[in-house]
DNA sequence: ATCAAATAATAATATTTGTTAATCACGAAG
DNA sequence: CTTCGTGATTAACAAATATTATTATTTGAT
């Protein structure tokens, strides 16, 4: 909680002004809002919980009544095979509702967890739904985000389908900067990541040891460093190109 | 053509009933459908348009006005990178319209083209948004249809994140079987598939001749053989059971 | 402040998969 | 019927990445 705190400090903004609440900071990106519209959005982070690291939200096989809103904190959806390894397949951050839709279907099929420790809300489906009728502005905003969400579940095939190892992780660390950015929990020079290396190695489809390795290479590239829970970027021109990566697809245009 | 209407014969549809039309296949499995929604829905082939293989139907960068429905073949979305390496990120087979949604969108960041011969029809955006609009479960059947899509995307993660090559072939070789019989495409026998072992390659994130190797094994344990524009399945069982399939993504349970 | 547990770092080795290249099979075009 | 081009097949070799193991370092708890 502490460094929570401090995070909030550093991205300069004050505890009780709108632009706090990520879910209004990540959705005004799509089209204005009304400042009711901006009320009722923070509003839903109202409830919010401090959730500690590495515990599941929602697990594989329960069938949710409300969605989850994460207001600080890193937390992912994840799969477990049978051979134990784990593969993450959704990171979830600050402003980041997960999820609009689940709602519609029976038992989930995978879980959703906390990485670092999390602030995260309760959103009840009825709430949700009674949002999207009423206010047309963030029910429009909701389904660019979630297109944006398949955009980037679309690139993670693209990264583990056709990417190298060090490639992968850059454009990881790439796409966490930019999303961290837009919610202003990241500056030009890094962000605060509670990641282990092995979260890392589960995200990309490497093993653990190998992500170590890219990760010192990227070091000894100056290009940026990750380690104790931080991300510093000291190239993020060559990190970017490393990665090969293009921003667009995490920010839908607007027809 | 010959193919395509040979296929038409050996599923035992006759041309001219309303199960042909794929599309109301697809989406009477997720709620009953008025015969009038039957009608509206088979309706969108109308215009079809027969399209040989290897064409693009939407490319990088345009905006498109219409979405694409599937009615025969089997049709991809796909990237490139500079490197000139090709992914391929989902599999468009009858039934599938492509896309819902990116009509919001400005340019596309990917590309949607045939693999094999295909008829497809263009469905405006207007036809569409008029469709969901005056039948509901019509617009409900579409929304879970692309929750299935959602979810069929974050398998692929699974699958070119964290399994290996067998396992990975023998996932996607599941999972067409799965949906083409759906759709009529499949017997438990096998099905007709249109694709080249590089097509497989740039889908499973291996070398065609990775590829190949695994088919061969495949053949040589007997349990399926893939060849010919053709799978056939000799041991369903020991298939899924090299890939761990579970076929419950495809099919979102109605809450 | 100390200890225990988790995470990170590194090396040595094994395995999987990619690359290159050569040959083979087959259908399409003339 | 022949030719040509594409895709399939195979082998030999190279590269990337995984695995195992060991040691450091950090973190968290008492």
């Amino acid at each position: 909680m502490t460094t929570l705190t401090t995070n909030l400090a550093t991205v300069g903004i004050s505890p009780g002004g709108h632009l706090m609440h990520p879910i209004v900071r990540k959705l005004a990106a799509y089209g204005p809002l009304a400042p009711e519209e901006q009320a009722v959005l923070a509003g839903l982070g109202a409830g919010a919980q401090l959730v500690e690291g590495r515990l599941d939200l929602l697990s594989e096989g329960c069938v949710p009544d409300s969605a989850v809103l994460v207001l600080e904190g890193v937390a992912c959806r994840y799969r477990h095979r049978r051979t134990g390894t784990r593969q993450i397949t959704a990171y979830l951050l600050p402003g980041d509702l997960c999820d609009l839709d689940f709602v519609h279907l029976g038992r989930l099929n995978h879980s959703v967890a906390t990485l670092g420790s999390c602030r995260v809300a309760r959103v009840p489906r009825e709430v949700l739904a009674g949002l999207t009728t009423q206010y047309p502005a963030v029910a429009r905003a909701l389904r660019l985000a979630k297109l944006a969400e398949e955009e980037t579940t679309r690139e993670w095939v693209m990264n583990v389908g056709c990417r190298s190892a060090i490639e992968r992780v850059s454009h990881l660390l790439c796409e966490l900067h930019e999303r961290l950015r837009a919610v202003g929990w990241a500056t030009k020079a890094g962000y605060d990541l509670p990641l282990t290396q092995q979260d890392l190695a589960d995200t990309t489809g490497l093993s653990n040891v190998h992500v170590n390795r890219v990760l010192r290479q990227l070091r000894l590239m100056r290009v940026v460093e990750v380690g104790g829970k931080r991300v510093d970027i000291l190239n993020l021109a060559a990190l970017q190109e490393i990665a090969e990566f293009q921003a667009d697809y995490l920010r839908p245009a607007v027809a």
